[in-house]
DNA sequence: GGCCGTCGGCTAATCCTATTAGCCTATGAG
DNA sequence: CTCATAGGCTAATAGGATTAGCCGACGGCC
C-alpha cells in the first residue's frame, strides 16, 4: 500500500488529523512521523521544524475559517450577515474544537495574509452599518473578541451548565447587533459610504 | 544567602515570574529549578508534576483576577459595575499578558472553586439587570466570552492596527450594555428579583 | 546505455525536559 | 540520644526535537 507520497501539505493533513483526534498538545513530530509511516527526521525534508508545522496548521485552519465565514456572509447583509457570520464561526469551532484551539493567535508573517483575508470578511459583514475608518476597525475588533471568546470557551468546555448554548450565543449576537445599532458618539457612522 | 525555603507556594511564585518574563511556554520544571537554585527532581517534593504546577498557576491567576474583578464591582451597580468589571478584567490581562495566556481554560476540579468564585462576581455585576435563572447564565457566558476574547487577543498582540484599544474596548462594553438593555424575548428579566 | 544530481528516506548522535528511584543529612519530636 | 521525616541530591530512563551524514531510486542529459 503505497502510502501517498509525503509533501508539506500531506504533513499538515496528518497534523490536523492528530490535532482533531488527540488534541493540540499531541501534535508532535514523532506522532506525525508515526502516522506517515516514516522516521521522525524524515519530516524535516518537508517542514522546517515543529514550530513551522504549527504555523502551517494555523494557516490551514485560518483558511477553513475564512471559507466558512465567507459562505456565511455571501448574499446577506446587515444584521442577518452578522448573525450568519457569528453562527458560522461558532459552528466551525464547535465542529473542530481541537483544530480551533490549535490556532496560534500571535500574529506571524506567514499567516498574515490568511488573517487579513479573514478580517476582510468580517469587515464585509459589517458593511451595511456604514462604519467609517476607525469605527469599522473598532467594530471588527469587538466582533473578533466576541466570536473568538465564545469559540475558545466553548471549545475548552468552559461552559458547564446545562443551559442551551445556542441561546447564549444568540444573546451574544444580540449584544453585537444592538451595540452596532446604537453606536456611541465617537463611533457613529458617517455619510453613507 | 539562604534562599527562602521552597514550598508549593514558592514554586508557584517562581513559575509566575518565569511566565511573566519568558512566556507560558518557558514554564518548565528545569527553569523553575534553575531559579530556585535547586536540582530539577527536588521540585517533586513540592509539586506533583508539571501539569499540576500549571494548574496551580492557573489557580493563582484566577485568584488575582477574582480580586481585581471583585474590587471593580464593589460599590457599583448596573452599567457602571459592568463597565468597571470589563475594564478591570482587561487591564489585568494587559498588565500581565503572559500570565493571562497561561490560564488553562479547560475546567479542572482543582480550579473549579476559584472559577466559581469568579463567575459569582460576574453574576454580581449583572445583578442590577434583574436577570432570572437561565437568562443570567446566558448573560454571564456572553460577558465571559467578550472579556476573555478581547483579553486573549490583546495579550497575543492580535490587534495590530494603530487604532486606540481603549476605544475598541469601550465599544465592546457598549455592545454588552446595550444588548442587556434590550433583551430579546426569551431572556427578558422577570419580576424584580 | 551510462553518469550524475537531487529528492526523500534512514540511522546515529546530541540536547533537553519530565519523571522515578533510591540515597543522604539536618532537624525537631520524644 | 534516637529516629522519622522533610527536602535536597545523583543516577537513570524515556520521550521528543534537531542535526549530520549516508544512501538508494529516479529523471534528465550526454
Amino acid at each position: 500500500m503505497a502510502r501517498a507520497p509525503l509533501s508539506p501539505d500531506a504533513v499538515v493533513d496528518l497534523a490536523l488529523r492528530i490535532v482533531d483526534e488527540e488534541g493540540p498538545d499531541a501534535l508532535t513530530l514523532s506522532a506525525v512521523a508515526g502516522r506517515a509511516g516514516v522516521a521522525t527526521p524524515s519530516l524535516y525534508k518537508h517542514v522546517r521544524n515543529l514550530a513551522e508545522l504549527r504555523v502551517l496548521v494555523t494557516g490551514r485552519v485560518l483558511g477553513e475559517l475564512t471559507e466558512v465565514a465567507s459562505e456565511a456572509v455571501l448574499g446577506r447583509s446587515g444584521d442577518e450577515a452578522l448573525r450568519a457570520l457569528m453562527d458560522g464561526w461558532r459552528s466551525y469551532a464547535a465542529r473542530h474544537p481541537n483544530r480551533y484551539s490549535a490556532l496560534i493567535q500571535a500574529p506571524r508573517p506567514e499567516t498574515a495574509e490568511a488573517g487579513d483575508r479573514l478580517i476582510g470578511i468580517i469587515l464585509a459583514a459589517l458593511r451595511a452599518y456604514g462604519l467609517e475608518g476607525s469605527a469599522a476597525i473598532h467594530a471588527v475588533r469587538c466582533l473578533r473578541a466576541a466570536m473568538h471568546g465564545f469559540a475558545v470557551l466553548e471549545a475548552a468546555g468552559a461552559f458547564q451548565l446545562a443551559e442551551d448554548l445556542d441561546e447564549s450565543h444568540a444573546l451574544l449576537a444580540h449584544m453585537v447587533v444592538s451595540g452596532l445599532q446604537t453606536l456611541p458618539r465617537t463611533a457613529r457612522p458617517g455619510p453613507a459610504a
